[in-house]
DNA sequence: AGCAATCCGTTTGTCGGACAAAGATCGCGC
DNA sequence: GCGCGATCTTTGTCCGACAAACGGATTGCT
């Protein structure tokens, strides 16, 4: 149809708006390093009158590649650029997960990978500073009885061997499930209280088998944490297909 | 110091620019659910009216919402709420990934957790309509000779895949990991003649498995792909300690 | 000279208004 | 009832303005 017209070779064109165009080759600039992290943005002003348009316009792009998380407003004043971090994408895939229902069990599912994984690494990558920051935790843990400071701490801990395991795409895979985790443990911990004993026996050979650079044991102590975790959830009577709340 | 005087009483106040204040209260509306998705966005002039801020300000924050996924431009014209989807998390945290130098042992690393686990699952809880996505993806392989084309079937297999496991959480860890990994696949296409049919064979393995509903086959053979994958790169003689490229 | 208070230019946040282009709507004529 | 143009609405962009806050230069005091 229309073929001897070449009416389809003419299709609807797009007319970007210009203040997409401009957050654009802001973010470019970033991300081909002509702007190096650390490095001031133009003044409004100025990037106005090299993108010539207005510095209104200026502004809309620079609220998108500010919200990007290439862009900091440090000092209160200028705004500098800077590498968005695991933890500036977390939150976005939280709401994410939130928004679209997702239920405890597909969380279990990833998560009873994921962190065996990271034991595993950081039982190679570990630092002794990192180790130390373990040791500390756990010892914190022994030390507290409020149940929401003893949840923050189990959050706390997987974060840390997170980070131990010096992979980030580790890290920014596992942080939304570590954060939408822990809603739930406050209610596990809530409702059986030998939970947080055990929990924080697992803690203890999970950390034990890092420092020894035992990365088998290290993992299969994190699994059998994770199935812990999982056996804790039915006993009290807490339904894994339901969708999962609201972190605090 | 200063005690006395109160001095340390008195923080430094926090005033938040309107703009943030008013994308804030947009982002609320929208993830309380007085905005449901589909509802389209009032009036640029009704907002401003009723936060009684100009137009511009709206405006501003009108951007910031928008890049976040929650809006989207429909028809051209006006600005209608949308639950952000995976595919719009992932470029962000792909780039996060990139500018952050990440290792191809890193990736490699998740992927060999990930992509078994999303086979397990796809066993489990295909529906009959994706398995036949998968089929025609495979057939589509194999009529392909074109390396950047079969690297596309390749991704869209393992994101395929990924879809039928029905896990969203995983869906969201794995696809930045899928999307960096393809142009290192095609390197390897072209360096070593035999890998695309080896490639070709391990999707047809994981496909047989997910027909038959039998999720340690699924995982296996695609652990197995995954392990293949990583002798290609050896033998390819790339090295997988260098930071990861850009995606085509 | 050293230091402090002050002044002034710069930059950001916000506002008021304006206008063209493109949808959306409505009413009119057939 | 339906097509078609006129009109209204909404968005994208621009112009200009101004207050507050910050930085740097200047000036004044000792």
């Amino acid at each position: 149809m229309d073929a001897h017209t070449g009416a389809n070779v003419f299709q609807r064109v797009v007319v970007e708006p210009a203040y997409k165009a401009v957050s654009a080759a802001i973010e470019r600039a970033i991300v081909d390093g002509a702007l190096p992290p650390g490095a001031a943005l133009p003044t409004e002003q100025e990037l106005a009158e090299r993108f010539g348009v207005h510095r209104s316009t200026v502004r809309e792009a620079i609220r998108q590649v500010e919200q990007e998380g290439l862009l900091q407003r440090r000092e209160g004043r200028r705004l500098f650029v800077c590498l968005p971090g695991v933890h500036d994408l977390a939150p976005r895939a939280t709401r994410l997960l939130l928004l679209h229902q997702t239920t405890f069990q597909e969380l279990w599912d990833v998560a009873l990978t994921l962190e065996p994984l990271a034991a595993r690494l950081a039982a190679q990558h570990a630092s002794d500073d990192e180790l130390a920051l373990l040791s500390a935790n756990v010892a914190a843990t022994e030390a507290e009885t409020r149940l929401p400071q003893l949840v923050a701490l189990d959050m706390e801990f997987h974060a840390l061997v997170g980070s131990a395991s010096h992979n980030r795409a580790l890290m920014l895979a596992r942080e939304p499930v570590g954060l939408l985790y822990n809603p739930t443990l406050l209610q596990i911990f809530q409702r059986l209280p030998q939970a947080s004993a055990r929990n924080l026996a697992a803690h203890h050979h999970t950390l034990a088998a890092l420092r020894a650079r035992d990365a088998e044991a290290a993992a299969e102590w994190t699994r059998k944490h994770m199935v812990d975790f999982q056996r804790g959830f039915a006993l009290a009577g807490l339904d894994m297909s339901t969708p999962i709340a609201q972190p605090t």
